[in-house]
DNA sequence: CGGAATTAACTTGACGTCAAGATATTTTTC
DNA sequence: GAAAAATATCTTGACGTCAAGTTAATTCCG
C-alpha cells in the first residue's frame, strides 16, 4: 500500500465509476521521475550545471568531433522548443561552456560548439551522472532492469 | 532503433568506458513522461486548467466531503513545496474554484475548501482524465501495464 | 508562567519553460 | 529575377517551481 494505492483507493471510494487502473500506472510514473530528477539534479549542480544546461552539453559531447550542433539540431534532440533552447544557450554561452558561431553556409544559422572548458566540464560530469544513475537503479536486479526498459520502450514507441 | 537508442550508441561510440544501460531505462522514463504531461495538459486546458491546478483541485475532491484539507495536507500529498502551493492556491481562489478560511482550531493555519463550483469542474475534469489516460496507455496490453506498474512501484518503493 | 523551539503559510527573487510573434535569410515558384 | 513561402533563431510575456527568508501562532519545557 503505497502513497498512489491509497490515491486509488481514495478514487475508489469517492467515483467508483471511474476505472483508475491508468491513474496509477501514470502516477507511478510521474512520482518516480520526481524522484529520479531531484536525486539527479544533486549531482548536476556539483558540477554547476543544472538538468537543462546538462542536457544541452551532453548532446553536444556524444556527438562526437568537433563537438557542434545547430540550435535546430539541439531543439530536436531535446524536446524542448527555440525560446527555451535561446535561453539555454545563452547562459551556457555566459558560462563559456558554448560558443556560438554564425553558419557560414546558412546565413540564418549558427554553430554551437563545446568550448575547451565545456568539453572537459561535461566529460567530468557525465561520468558522475552515469554512476549516480546506477546507484539509483540499483533497487531493480538485472532482468527487472530489462523488462522495465523493454516496456517503456513499447510504450514510449506509441508517442515517437 | 528508436531516439533514445541513438543517444546510447552515440555514448558507445564517444565513451565506450561508460556503462550507459541506466541511462536508456532513465532516458525511455523522461521522454515518456514528456510525451504523456503534454498529451494529459491538452485535457486540462478544455476546462481552464493545467497539471498544477488539476493537482489541487482532484486531491481535494478524492479527499471525500466536506472535500477539505490544509495546505500543509495539499503539500504533502502532491510533492511540491509550500511557495509552490501557496501560488497555486491564490490562482485557484482567484478562479473561484476553492476558498481559503482560517483554521478555527490553529490560528496558523487554513482549510482550504473546493467551492460549488470546483466541485463541479473537477468532477467533470476527472472523468475526461480518465478517458483520456485509457486512451494513452492503449498502446500496451492488459498484461503488460500488470507489468510495468509492478515494477513501477518496485523501484518508487525504493524512494518512499 | 515565559522564553525557546517548532510549525504553518506567505513573500521574494531567480530560473526554466512555453506560445506567439518578430526578424533575417533562404528556397520555391511562376 | 522578383514575390511568396518556408526556415532558423531570437524576443517577449506569462506561468510554474523552488530555495531561502519572513511573520505569526502554537507547543515544549525548565
Amino acid at each position: 500500500m503505497d502513497h498512489v494505492d491509497s490515491i486509488l483507493a481514495e478514487w475508489q471510494a469517492e467515483r467508483p465509476d471511474l476505472d483508475a487502473m491508468p491513474m496509477g500506472v501514470m502516477g507511478r510514473l510521474k512520482r518516480l521521475q520526481v524522484h529520479l530528477a531531484r536525486n539527479l539534479e544533486a549531482v548536476f549542480a556539483r558540477y554547476g550545471l543544472n538538468a537543462a544546461s546538462f542536457d544541452v552539453l551532453a548532446t553536444l559531447r556524444r556527438s562526437g568531433a568537433p563537438y557542434a550542433l545547430s540550435p535546430s539540431a539541439l531543439m530536436d534532440r531535446t524536446m524542448v522548443t527555440s525560446g527555451t533552447m535561446t535561453n539555454r544557450l545563452d547562459r551556457l554561452e555566459a558560462a563559456g561552456l558554448i560558443a556560438r558561431r554564425r553558419n557560414p553556409e546558412d546565413g540564418r544559422g549558427f554553430v554551437i560548439a563545446l568550448t575547451d572548458k565545456g568539453f572537459s566540464l561535461i566529460d567530468k560530469a557525465v561520468t558522475a551522472h552515469v554512476e549516480n544513475q546506477h546507484k539509483l537503479i540499483a533497487a531493480l536486479d538485472p532482468a527487472e532492469r530489462a523488462a522495465l526498459d523493454a516496456l517503456l520502450a513499447r510504450w514510449l514507441a506509441a508517442f515517437e
